[in-house]
DNA sequence: ATGAAAGCGCTAACAG
DNA sequence: CTGTTAGCGCTTTCAT
């Protein structure tokens, strides 16, 4: 090097004529291709080294892989989401791929725009985070790339499936209240247009209204709903409580809305026994005590990545996995009038 | 067969001759550039819609912007980072551009890592929050893309800085606790490779060592060390309670680790006023309660946000702008014997 | 075992 | 106002 480094990005070409090959060589050593003599795999590593040369991926994705897998989270505010992407993160420690999150926020459009804006940018795969995206718009993302989708239950054979057993765990959750002697049990979910099936709060609310049903409270169930988050959550339950409700337990959607339950409850002195859905880490805070229904999120994001890497090496079987659950009893439903 | 739609996505090419003009045509509309023709725009739009064209960023890419912003995140599980993403994303409304994240998580070498998988993706800027990276990285990559730091305070003509001001930030926290009456004051902050200036957690932890000595009881500082996370802080301070520790009060650095000391202290049921810094959504519900530094996180991140178009728009003197703090005292710092 | 050369889809001069 | 054309950096046959 003769004076200050190059400014400009090292390319395959300036690697291979540092070290006096063709550029096919130094692609080829790049991606351990097979017909490449020692000697020759040595000099050019050296050349890399030497330029601190790194691949464009954008001028791959042109030709063939990007090496970079999707993900689309609807909501960074809910911890959950965050242990899926960590245990999809480290199911990629030692392969040469890396996962980038494309956040979807609220609003029902959004989760097709994240998921597009992750196939614009050609991503080998894509895992969709109960995407609210209809059939059509699923089946045409999946066409272009390998998509495993995280939550729903709906299954496709163009697409993978990983799910908690979410009938299940709302049977458990249902079941915990009644042994404890509840009977006016509300049911706090988002608005229609996010809890329906074959979205996981859609079953959780049918499995809600089945278990009033075959306790014969069908017609005592209550259905509260809210807007995503803790705060619209509380601020909902706080209306319940002035309303004079006479609910004596909740059965939240998810931790995030038990949570916003619980300081409505706390702020109005009114004991309500509340039962939450993921097992977040803080729901096993001792100032909180949420009992709630643990899903392995780091375990089933770590799977869905496997799953993706099955399908980029060559698979075409569609696979559908269910998560088991596991109810947590903690405090919030051992409270005095619990 | 002639039957089914095309597999294969639409092209620049299929567009221009599905509306009968040229390349350059289509990319002109598509850029919005200047010199095309309303009736020329109409039938190349139609042409677009027709096909579901969306163009390949990677070739975009090849030429010039790919439209994506990327912000290398270090921790996912903690809840700040979220809003500065929040805050980020929300900032890009309306704006062509995308946000890509990506996570970093632990292991020193990890940011380096997430921010050349950002670089190697050509994103037309990094928002860099609290990188472990050197200096010598950091000009490196801001050398090939505009560069926003987050958090740290040390200072470029290279990138722009956005922080929160640490050293108010924990001479508001100490302060509060020398007025409630607390001498023995613990913190509560990473380990050596991760709080040291100019990261935030070494200002926080430099104010905590200039407050204790001005406070005459520089011989009583107490610096506990922890992993990053609740669970790592607990377990910690769950040691120290347990060794007979003869502190009162704990300010930790951050409020992930706030809540840790606030489980170990509740399990021990030792009473311990306990400060954190972030002000987390969770900081004030009524189980916790927690006395905490208020960073706007939101409007951080939204300005990030707009510093980096700002240099994508072709500004070069590095800007530097620092967030006031604000602290939230709640029940954590009032306890009984707090 | 190695290299020459043809594109991948797009943008940006430049020419007409 | 519209079209032609030359690449961007890389992978991948296909010769040698």
């Amino acid at each position: 090097m003769t004076g200050a480094p190059p400014p400009r990005h090292a390319t395959i070409e300036d690697v291979a004529r540092a070290a006096g090959v063709s550029r096919a060589a130094v692609s080829k050593v790049l991606r351990n291709a097979y017909g490449v003599s020692d000697g020759m795999r040595e000099r050019v590593t050296a050349a890399m080294a030497e330029l601190n040369y790194r691949p464009r991926i954008a001028a791959r994705a042109m030709r063939g892989r990007t090496y970079t897998l999707g993900i689309e989270l609807p909501d960074l505010a809910n911890h959950f989401f965050a242990r899926i992407a960590r245990g999809a993160t480290s199911a990629l420690e030692g392969t040469p791929y890396q996962l980038i999150i494309a956040p979807a926020e609220a609003g029902s459009r959004e989760g097709l725009r994240a998921l597009e804006a992750l196939v614009d940018r050609q991503v080998d795969g894509v895992i969709a985070v109960s995407p609210r995206v209809d059939e059509a718009g699923l089946e045409r993302i999946s066409g272009s790339v390998p998509v495993v989708m995280f939550g729903r239950h709906d299954t496709s054979d163009r697409y993978d499936v990983v799910a908690g057993d979410d009938a299940a765990g709302a049977r458990a959750a249902m079941q915990h209240l009644f042994d404890l002697g509840h009977r006016r049990i509300a049911h706090l979910t988002l608005h229609e247009s996010g809890a329906f099936e074959p979205f996981p709060h859609g079953v959780r609310l049918r499995e809600y209204e089945a278990a009033m049903d075959a306790a014969g409270l069908g017609e005592r169930a209550m259905v509260w709903r809210t807007d995503e988050g803790e705060g619209p959550s509380a601020e909902v339950v706080r209306r319940m409580l002035a309303d004079g409700t006479t609910a004596t337990a909740v059965f939240a959607a998810h931790d995030e809305l038990a949570f916003g339950a619980m300081r409505a409850a706390s702020e109005a002195g009114v004991p309500l026994a509340v039962v939450g859905y993921d097992d977040v880490p803080m729901a096993s805070h001792p100032g909180l005590g949420l009992t709630t229904v643990h899903q392995p999120g780091e375990a089933m994001g770590a799977r869905a990545v496997e799953m993706l890497l099955e399908r980029i090496a060559g698979r075409t079987e569609p696979m559908h996995e269910i998560f088991e659950i596991e109810l947590k009893v903690r405090t919030s439903t051992r409270a005095p009038s619990g």
